[in-house]
DNA sequence: ATGCCCTATGCTATAGGA
């Protein structure tokens, strides 16, 4: 089973691209991100056709979540605990049916610039709430995916120029120990996981020519519960994506499990 | 130091992204 992450920039921007990549990748599910449109306006019959059923959590211009499946897709809930108050559409979580069935979580994690902002502050406290919900998942004792947009550079070997993103909210080490919070409790970065040392990107900018000099980060991650990390057999990024025409500024990630 | 580029919006300027 491949299930694949893909922040796609906005999903009525991106169709033509998204169709042909997943033409491509033929992945059973993927998760995907910054849809930027209402849940009216996602242009759903165009994944029918390619045999997906979907779930999605819109929102007007910004944010948004969604699950294509060419399995049945149960128990979806569209929303992270912790903030009764919190109306932004960044987490959708299902059960894919199948023979061997796997829970995936679809995640879009604030950005949280500028730095110090109301918005590192509810980046931080959504870290604090995924911990939580992923603490829970691991009582599960259950096969797992929590992939998307993690808005978290790990480590230096996980930038081009990791000096220049010294004071960012992706970067900073408060940021970066929430993140290792997360994997301590016992979660495997999939792409880590096949590729040590690997210096590989997910991100590049629009901006100042970043994806022709290489100039990308790796903020989408894929995270498994032990009992997903037993079925892994490969993780790889498409980073051919981001040389197409119109493209997203992020390209897609995906694990292959042994079901 | 700022904008560069891209998407979306009651749209020809602004907000948000990272």
């Amino acid at each position: 089973m491949i299930v694949a992450s893909f922040n796609i920039n906005g999903v009525r921007a991106r169709l033509p691209r998204l169709l042909e990549w997943l033409q491509d990748r033929k992945p059973d599910v993927a998760l995907l991100q910054e849809l930027k449109c209402q849940d009216q306006a996602f242009p759903a019959e165009q994944f029918e056709d390619l045999g997906y059923n979907i779930a999605t959590n819109g929102q007007k211009s910004f944010n948004g979540v969604a699950i294509l499946s060419k399995y049945p897709l149960e128990d979806l809930n569209p929303v992270l605990d912790g903030d009764s108050g919190d109306t932004q559409a960044r987490w959708l979580e299902a059960v894919v049916g199948g023979t061997r069935p796997v829970r995936v979580c679809c995640l879009y994690l604030p950005n949280g610039n500028p730095v110090p902002s109301p918005k590192y502050d509810y980046k931080l406290a959504w870290m604090e709430r995924l911990h939580s919900k992923m603490s829970d998942l691991l009582a599960l004792e259950e096969p797992a995916v929590v992939a998307g947009d993690y808005n978290v550079i790990p480590q230096p070997e996980d930038a081009a120029k990791p000096e220049r993103w010294k004071n960012d909210a992706l970067y900073l080490p408060e940021t970066r120990a929430a993140w290792r919070r997360l994997l301590n409790m016992g979660y495997t970065d999939a792409f880590r996981a096949v590729h040590p040392t690997a210096r590989s990107f997910t991100f590049w900018d629009y901006q100042r020519r970043a994806w022709q000099r290489d100039d990308g980060i790796r903020i989408d991650h894929m995270l498994l519960t032990p009992q997903c990390a037993d079925m892994l057999k490969d993780c790889q990024i498409d980073r051919n994506v981001r040389a197409q025409e119109k493209p997203s500024d992020h390209v897609p990630i995906w694990v292959e499990l042994n079901t």
